[in-house]
DNA sequence: AGTTAGCACTCGAGACAACAGAGTGCTAAC
DNA sequence: GTTAGCACTCTGTTGTCTCGAGTGCTAACT
């Protein structure tokens, strides 16, 4: 098995061909519209090599020819050529900006919605995972003589909260004091860093406060553990049914009832530690509703730390390239917008 | 036209037929399936009666009748009868109760989780309206030198948060003396209670910190001013799918895209003022998209103050006392759930 | 040896007719 | 006022046919 020059331009101009319009294409067809200076019967038999080694196949006898999983891979690997999206991508980014946006939802959701709109297909938007960010300010709020607040912000200002309710109760002066003092101890640490061990060396070093300060110090911890799964922003979802081969509704069905799976997603894009763009084309997806699904993510930084990713959903006859520059265009800038709204 | 006894009779048999089967119900299926004690030939009589007042419609000539909006409207008024669920929302609320949730767009998705699951239409959940809430406490957090964080707890520990940029710097003693200031004047008071014209009293009152308080008074405004559509939750979306009314695909993505444009949404629950459940059928809705579609709401409250609304939306042949019962009951209790996730 | 023209063959999509079944409206009898 | 009977209408399904796109193979060409 060799594939010269001609059997990749010929496999190159079926894909590109199938990505366009959706139905099989035949060799008559390729020697049309791409100039390749054989006729169609030459076609004929290098798609036949090409069908013989898995690249390409043929629904039934009949008809032309589309890309399987491996010729997309193969595609997506080695022949696709990559979309420069720098002037479009900034005016999209500037639209964001423009608006008022200082919540990390709300710019999350932006984001998602912004990808599925420009891309087409269903995006997905995992939010800074909590644990990978550094503690910024802790703060110990009196709601009644029975419980308190606390209020953890970190990096790019992602505020959690989270009740605790007292067994002692705790005054306004004395839940300063403690805000203080575990600001100093903890601040600038990244919140995985802030575990069991460490709560406990505290506990001993604030003996004068004995239980009070231990059972707030176990509410962080378990406001952290709750924290541990992030928030994922979907965008688009019904673009799906715009692609023909979700015309079966049976299959969209069981696409759909996955992604409102969140814990599934939120596996799934967790996965993606690798920095930069990572690609899973049909049959490579683990999860079997997805298997006639490509899934394009990337993940993106605060601090030049990997802390989420974003990724876009559609079917294996996906717009590969388009997909990746976006996605690698907006990674790459989500974390000025993050300073954006960290800085009010 | 007067409806005697046996043609409520043969409406109701015909609306239930309808909403149990979604196939048009002929005269020979209602003498068969329900016990009126005249032949298929009499209930013809009266079905080309309830036809011309308009209650039923006969999709082509050789076709069953399936209920109109008016009859539908009709049945909804008078002749439906209420399902008790008190049992089985008991144990679907304490299964709800059982997930240690404390943050409260946790509970609003797991609510709208269950209304979908429960009803098998699409949910639709709205948050408290902020503005309705009493202000618990607020905070004022020291970032950095330029920066502050303000946090403002209500009603049911709802929290929000925003970052001023502060023109003057302030150090951490000023604002803890600033929000001690501002709570002892505005604790108590619901959020649309703190305008501009109390802000502007406030300002002059507090003349000492001068410019600090202004800008903070300002971002209070602001925050406020922000917050003021609440968060739309939906669940189920895909549950449309399951209807044969939306086996055309087109029909379908119309209403999706309607449920994607959550400030529509939101306006549309806003106006669900009235105490009680709301029924709109149809043709009665004000959106193009949605008259196909029948939409049951419900307001819940919190301290006996209406602050958000619950709903369903489904085809015209919806099983609405199963509706009706659901959101009455969970609207009923839901200000106990939310109470809950206040005490932490 | 590689390329091309020609041709028989296959398969799917669409058009069309025939048919069965469900349901109605009307009439005449009870 | 109710019912049985019957002719009529409309839909959905099934089977048959044709058309067109595309292939694979063979034989001829460069």
């Amino acid at each position: 098995m060799y594939l010269d020059e001609r059997k990749i331009k010929i496999l190159k101009a079926i894909i590109k061909d199938y990505i366009l319009t959706g139905e099989p294409v035949g060799s008559r067809t390729i020697s049309k519209k791409y100039e390749l200076g054989v006729s169609s019967a030459t076609i004929r038999n290098e798609m036949s090599d090409l069908e013989d080694w898995g690249f390409i196949i043929q629904p039934h006898t009949s008809a032309g020819r589309i890309p399987s999983d491996k010729g997309y891979r193969l595609y997506v690997d080695k022949l696709m050529e990559y979309e420069t999206i720098e002037d479009k991508g900034l005016k999209l980014f500037e639209r964001i900006l423009e608006q008022k946006i200082n919540q990390i939802d709300e710019l999350m959701k932006e984001v998602a919605k912004l990808l599925s709109s420009f891309t087409n297909y269903t995006s997905m938007v995992s939010s800074p995972h909590i644990k990978k960010t550094k503690l910024k300010h802790l703060q110990l709020i009196p709601l009644d003589t029975r419980s308190v607040m606390l209020i953890i912000v970190t990096d790019a200002n992602i505020v959690t909260n989270n009740v605790i309710r007292m067994d002692i109760p705790a005054d306004y002066d004395t839940l300063n004091v403690l805000s203080n003092m575990l600001n100093e101890s903890l601040k600038g640490l990244t919140i995985e860093e802030i575990n069991l061990p460490l709560i406990q060396k505290l506990k001993v070093k604030m003996g004068i406060y004995g239980e009070i300060v231990s059972s707030i110090l176990d509410a962080i911890d378990h406001t952290i553990q709750m924290k541990d799964t992030p928030e994922i922003y979907l965008s688009g979802t019904m673009n799906i049914l715009n692609f023909p081969e979700f015309e079966d509704l049976v299959k969209a069905k069981q696409l759909f009832h996955t992604l409102e799976e969140k814990e599934l997603l939120a596996s799934l894009l967790a996965k993606v530690t690798t920095d930069g763009i990572k690609v899973t084309i049909g049959e490579e997806n683990e999860i079997d509703e997805m298997k006639h699904c490509s899934i394009v993510t990337a993940s993106y930084d605060i601090d030049g730390k990997t802390v989420g990713t974003i990724g876009v959903i559609g079917p294996t006859r996906m717009e590969y390239s388009k997909a990746v520059s976006v996605l690698s265009y907006i990674s790459k800038n989500l974390d000025k917008l993050l300073r954006k709204i960290a800085d009010g």
